[in-house]
RNA sequence: GGGGCUGUAGCUCAGUUUGGUUAGAGUGCCGGUCUGUCACACCGGAGGCCGCGGGUUCGAGUCCCGUCAGCCCCGCCA
């Protein structure tokens, strides 16, 4: 390995290989940048020390050329020692040098000069190969790998095992679209791809393996985001006979131990705080506690104002609540601007907000203010508050997504490095538009031990035993102790509007696997993919899956997906109803992108 | 499904606001000089469907409409 060199190998003959990563040609004499996965080094070419052929071969050498190299490790005369490379204080003097394969010129540069920006998205994954040559993408493909193998020994330790599962399984009538895999033998029949392994886990808790993980692709049909894929990998888990504490335990010394491997600062025990609570505070289920700030009910100290959108609010059952900004008088109309806009985009009609300053103040608010209101609000010269007004299912979402902005608009950094936090007691169903129950995470959750006697009689009230694992406002991951008796299953699916046929039909297996004698079981799935990501500090999913997908769900790369032909679609019982004439050129499933139009 | 940003030389970007000679720069590429460079330096050169299609105009990289691609967001993602 080039990157290893230093100065005590200086002496020893060794046969190197890697890419051309530079080539200097000062006349007679040449340098060459030599690179493999762990680092670059410089091979000095020079008429004294180098066979005349080798000499001739570094004239003609281009960017991404693979080489082998013999010569010696020698010290670089003290005057051109380079000491902001690694290996700068030595070179290889090379003897003899073979082409191993010619390299065209790169479309995009692997070697990229400091000011310069990267390509463009499009092209890094159009030449996919040349941007995983870069460093930041083998650290980050290397990290990653590290930190799988962490998981796997670290659960292995604690007595789980790794169970693949089925990736060709059944369609899901709930949650996300699936992707669908036509059945040849079967016309008209259809596999789906897993969306998570979660009834297979379940299953394999009712088949007495105890203690299950996995390291398992999923996949959903939907539209992308920065930090969504279509496909994508979570690290799965399921154990029999525990409490959620047990699992909380098990994550944190995961977290811990991926930490050690990451360099990321993780103390354990996370705060535990229920959904209730922390909608209450911070108005997200994935607030970013590395800010400290929490929203107040200000409804008792505002109601009475003579104002006439806070009176209508609170008469219509809605509270008054906010946030207080210390030194919240330095925002600038644009910055209180900038912040409505955040809050109307999370749902609300608008923001108000009042400036106290040592005389009165102003914004919207501030005509109905006096002396005494500042007071009770807690609100000091020279301070801010942002005020919303109305049900809570429109003020927390709202004031959540502008508590960080306003920080930040005020120059205000994290308060801590990491910020780690489980999310607990999550209702176990929400009102979709139009009144239908939908399952807050998924409809496997089993009530809380205290809600059990809600189920039938408020459902909407009812406390799951599920939680989420947040990390610096970022979900890591979700999971829950889930039914294991088919009855309490079966009212779950009947109160998501399954019919008693539509439930045997479609979850049929699941409830026979629970009848037979499941245990009281739960687990949690984490995105290893955004584990990865923050904890390299990549910018996008992209950045830590060797062959990403685009926003549109196209591989350029490989160019997929691409039309079929009317005959393939035929041995499969397809038939086109879209674009495409079935003439489909065959020629074209080249390297150079996306084939079809 | 909807909104926003971007698309000009192999790559990164100016030029588009206010339409007007031959569309520029850096880097890469090709040729030359150069024995201690490391973003080597210096000299010379090639390289453009201004994403694509249509329109307005005497004239479009620039204005209008449509479309494609990449990115970001809303919906969606149990």
């Amino acid at each position: 390995m080039v990157g290893g060199i230093r100065g005590a190998d200086a002496g020893s003959n060794l046969r190197l290989c890697g890419w051309v990563h530079r080539r200097r040609d000062l006349g007679g004499l040449f340098f060459i940048d030599l690179r493999d996965r762990s680092g670059v080094l410089q091979v000095s070419v020079g008429p004294d020390w180098t066979e005349a052929e080798s000499l001739a071969l570094a004239r003609g050498l281009g960017a991404e050329d693979v080489l082998e190299v013999e010569g010696e490790i020698s010290f670089r005369p003290p005057e051109a020692r380079n000491p902001e490379m690694a290996t700068g204080e030595v070179e290889m003097k090379a003897v003899r040098m073979r082409l191993l394969n010619r390299a065209v010129t790169p479309a995009i540069p692997v070697f990229r000069s400091p000011e310069e920006e990267l390509p463009s998205e499009d092209l890094r994954l159009r030449h996919r190969v040349l941007d995983l040559r870069r460093q930041e993408m083998q650290r980050n493909l290397r990290l990653r790998h590290e930190l799988v193998l962490e998981v796997r020994n670290y659960l292995s330790g604690l007595g789980f095992v790794e169970v693949e599962t089925p990736i060709l399984t059944k369609p899901t009538p709930e949650g996300a679209r699936d992707y669908l895999v036509p059945s040849r033998n079967h016309p008209g029949e259809f596999f789906a791809l897993p969306q998570s392994p979660q009834l297979y886990k379940q299953l394999l808790m009712a088949a007495g393996m105890d203690r299950y993980f996995q390291i398992a692709r999923c996949f959903r049909d939907e539209d992308l985001r920065a930090d969504r894929q279509p496909e994508f990998t979570q690290i799965d888990l399921e154990a029999s006979f525990i409490q959620p504490a047990d699992l909380f335990g098990w994550m944190e010394g995961l977290m811990a131990a991926l930490g050690r491997v990451a360099g990321v600062d993780v103390q354990a025990p996370f705060p535990r705080i229920p959904y209730a609570e922390i909608m209450e505070s911070y108005g997200s289920d994935r607030p970013d506690l590395r800010y400290s700030l929490r929203i107040q009910d200000w409804t008792r100290v505002l109601e009475g104002l003579e104002f006439r959108v806070l009176q209508a609010a609170v008469a219509g059952g809605g509270r008054i609540r906010g946030l207080l900004l210390e030194g919240g008088g330095g925002l600038s109309r644009k910055d209180l601007e900038g912040l409505e806009g955040v809050a109307k985009k999370a749902g609300a009609p608008g923001l108000l907000w009042v400036k106290r300053a040592e005389e009165g103040g102003s914004g919207p608010l501030a005509r109905f203010m006096e002396e005494v209101t500042y007071e009770a609000l807690g609100l000091r010269p020279g301070d801010a508050a942002l005020v919303a007004a109305g049900p809570d299912r429109v003020t927390s979402p709202a004031l959540g997504a502008v508590r960080v902005p306003a920080l930040r608009a005020l120059g205000r950094g994290p308060e801590r490095g990491a910020a780690w936090l489980w999310v607990t007691d999550f209702p176990i169903f929400e009102v979709e538009e139009g009144g239908r129950l939908a399952a807050t995470h998924h409809p496997f959750v089993h009530p809380h031990a205290e809600d059990e006697g809600l189920l039938e009689t408020d459902p909407l009230a009812t406390r799951g035993q599920a939680y989420d694992l947040v990390y610096n406002g970022v979900e890591f991951g979700s999971g829950s102790v889930r039914n294991h008796r088919p009855e309490v299953q079966r009212t779950i699916l009947r109160h998501l509007g399954l019919s008693h046929g539509e439930i045997d039909r479609k979850f049929g297996f699941l409830l026979e696997g629970l009848a037979s004698g499941t245990p009281p079981h739960g687990g949690i799935a984490l995105g290893m993919d955004r584990v990865v990501k923050e904890f390299v500090g990549a910018p996008s999913l992209r950045d830590v899956i060797a062959f990403p997908k685009t926003t549109a769900a196209r591989a350029l790369f490989e160019g997929a997906p691409i039309l079929l032909s009317d005959e393939e679609l035929r041995e499969l019982h397809l038939r086109r109803l879209g674009p495409g004439d079935g003439s489909v050129d065959t020629e074209d499933g080249g390297i150079q992108g996306p084939g079809t139009p």
